[in-house]
RNA sequence: GGCCCCAUGGUCUAGCGGUCAGGACGUCGGCCUCUCACGCCGAAAGCUCGGGUUCAAUUCCCGGUGGGGUCACCA
């Protein structure tokens, strides 16, 4: 085999996922055993979704994860610029292309318009797809309008029958009617191009040889085809893999898991351990083993060893794995983790800042400090002191809920400083007509599961976002199994977990941060994630 | 709903026509032990269903069912 040349193309929009990660192994470990080429490429198209920092962040988990690239935005390569924001006239040359030939048409349909399209296909119970409207509009006129500076997009002009077919490399052939895909946009009024546009162009330009993607994309893939097809270039080969899932089977979403590779490293788990368990949930090394190494995995693999039905990410395999390989560390090296990763210098000054007035002993530091260290809390204590009078159950979870998406959303509140925070949460104050007093004592407790801490909203730049997320996550699910007659957050008249058995204790202490919540969860509401 | 993908214990998986269906996490029981944890031993728990093909199907084919994905000027 020719050296392949694969890519992770991760879209800047959040913090780095899970399963830029677990796609970014299985490229990884391709292009290694086959001395091949890994190149990262980061897909910023959407410029409304784009977040600062992000791509940073991103490489820096993968960094941490060890999957080092060959080629990327910021090491460089042959085939550069690896920032699709820094593509564009090539795109627009490309489309240029495609018009040229008749390949592609300009559509001056407005999204209005579109969006009303789609209403009456739905209401009269007919597939949703863009009908053809400018698909036959005159060229020189549309040339005309787009001239004149009319706003429009460029389309994709699919074939009205045959079907297209491409080879899975997981799954084999795969067939796709050609009068079920519409006309795709290639190009957006904003003149940057769409995924699909962007994608085709910069992994044939890149000499991209192998596709390996989540299986999510299988549905776009024949877009994909038909374009390669449109520049009269040959397609890579395609490798779609399961989709990491929630417990439930759903696609792996930050709504019930934490989902932020992040979120992992900060609860100490061990980069190999975690690439370990990732491998696991796809592929198998052998028969009866399933700890092994990056370098083995690269050994040893092979296509006929990946399945392909989508896994559970089980947050309790991932910590036995690394309870395993925490005691597998001689203490010296146990030592050097906790003191580079749990109490690292700047670590340990940010906590001692927020914690210095506060203490009367050196050592209260470390009971004082506890809420900043572990995955959930045990609220059993604090909800026999903690109680907000006038609002009911259904409210405070509502409002946890809420302000739980705020921090996905809103600008301010997602780099999570103090003052974004702050900023965030006054705004949410107001918005929501909760009082203050009210919010900022019911967070104070969820996130740290005490009446009393250091000001909340340096306390939660320091708790982390992901450990905040996971937390109100977990109050949600202990707020909504309170006993009935509890007002909201309250302390009920007998204490309301009155006796626990050892068992039951048991269970509890070893129930892992990552165990998604149930009962208390809103209506699922799709991730969007880049091709990894 | 249309289209597409998938299907071995609760979860991740091995299996590639004939196996007591193997391993891991979790669960349960026991041993070790001042406690806990670790460790060790053991147990319960699985081939989605129905048709074919075959001497023989978990394994091959078809259909049902179930799950998932996708139907944007997001990736």
């Amino acid at each position: 085999m020719k050296p392949p040349r694969v890519r992770i193309a991760p879209s800047p929009t959040g913090d780095p996922h899970v399963g830029t990660a677990y796609i970014g192994l299985f490229n990884y470990v391709f292009a290694r055993k086959h001395g091949g080429a890994f190149i990262v490429r980061i897909e910023d198209t959407d410029r409304a979704r784009s977040t600062e920092g992000s791509e940073e962040a991103i490489f820096a988990a993968l960094r941490w994860l060890g999957l080092e690239w060959d080629e990327g935005p910021d090491i460089g390569g042959p085939f550069g610029p690896y920032r699709q924001s820094e593509r564009g006239p090539i795109y627009s040359e490309h489309v240029d292309l495609l018009l040229a030939t008749g390949k592609a048409y300009r559509c001056f349909a407005t999204k209005e318009e579109l969006e009303a399209m789609r209403e009456t296909q739905k209401a009269e119970q007919r597939p949703t797809a863009y009908d053809g409207r400018y698909r036959d509009y005159d060229r020189a006129q549309a040339e005309a309008r787009a001239r004149a500076g009319e706003p429009h997009v460029v389309r994709l002009k699919v074939p009205r029958d045959g079907e297209t077919v491409f080879q899975d490399g997981l799954r084999g052939e795969v067939r796709f009617e050609n009068r079920l895909i519409d006309d795709a946009v290639i190009m957006k009024s904003d003149g940057f191009p769409t995924y699909h546009l962007a994608n085709v162009v910069d992994d044939h330009l890149m000499g991209i040889t192998h596709v390996i993607r989540g299986e999510e994309w299988i549905t776009s893939t024949p877009k994909h085809i038909l374009l390669y097809d449109a520049f009269g270039w040959t397609p890579p080969e395609f490798y779609h893999l399961g989709l990491l899932r929630n417990a439930d089977r759903s696609k792996l979403s930050k709504r019930r898991n934490p989902v932020s590779i992040d979120h992992y490293r900060e609860l100490g788990i061990l980069p190999q351990t975690f690439l370990n368990f990732l491998a696991t949930l796809g592929f198998s090394i052998a028969d009866d083993r399933d700890r092994f190494t990056l370098d083995e995995m690269i050994e040893k693999f092979d296509w006929s060893r990946v399945s392909v039905g989508g896994p559970v990410f089980d947050g309790r395999k991932l910590e036995a794995f690394n309870g395993d390989d925490i005691r597998g560390l001689s203490l010296d090296e146990f030592v050097e983790q906790l003191q580079s990763r749990v109490l690292a210098p700047a670590r340990l000054r940010e906590l001692a800042a927020l914690v210095h007035e506060r203490i009367n002993r050196l050592d209260d530091f470390v009971p004082y400090a506890s809420f900043f260290f572990g995955g959930a809390l045990d609220y059993t204590p604090v909800l026999a002191k903690f109680s907000i009078k006038k609002r009911t159950r259904a409210e405070v979870l509502d409002v946890l809920t809420e302000f739980m998406q705020g921090i996905e959303r809103d600008p301010d509140a997602r780099g999570f400083t103090a003052e974004g925070l702050e900023r965030f949460s006054r705004t949410f104050c107001e918005q929501t007509g909760w009082k203050t007093r009210d919010i900022f004592g019911l967070l104070r407790v969820v996130v740290t599961g005490r009446t009393a801490a250091p000001g909340l909203f340096e306390t939660m730049a320091a708790v982390g976002k992901d450990r905040v997320r996971l937390r109100i996550r977990d109050a949600l699910r202990v707020i909504s199994e309170l006993p009935e007659e509890a007002p909201a957050v309250a302390a009920p008249p007998q204490p309301a977990k009155p006796k626990k058995d050892k068992k039951d204790k048991k269970k509890k202490d070893r129930r892992p941060p990552e165990a998604p919540s149930r009962g208390a969860e809103q209506p699922v509401s799709q991730d969007k994630s880049s091709e990894t």
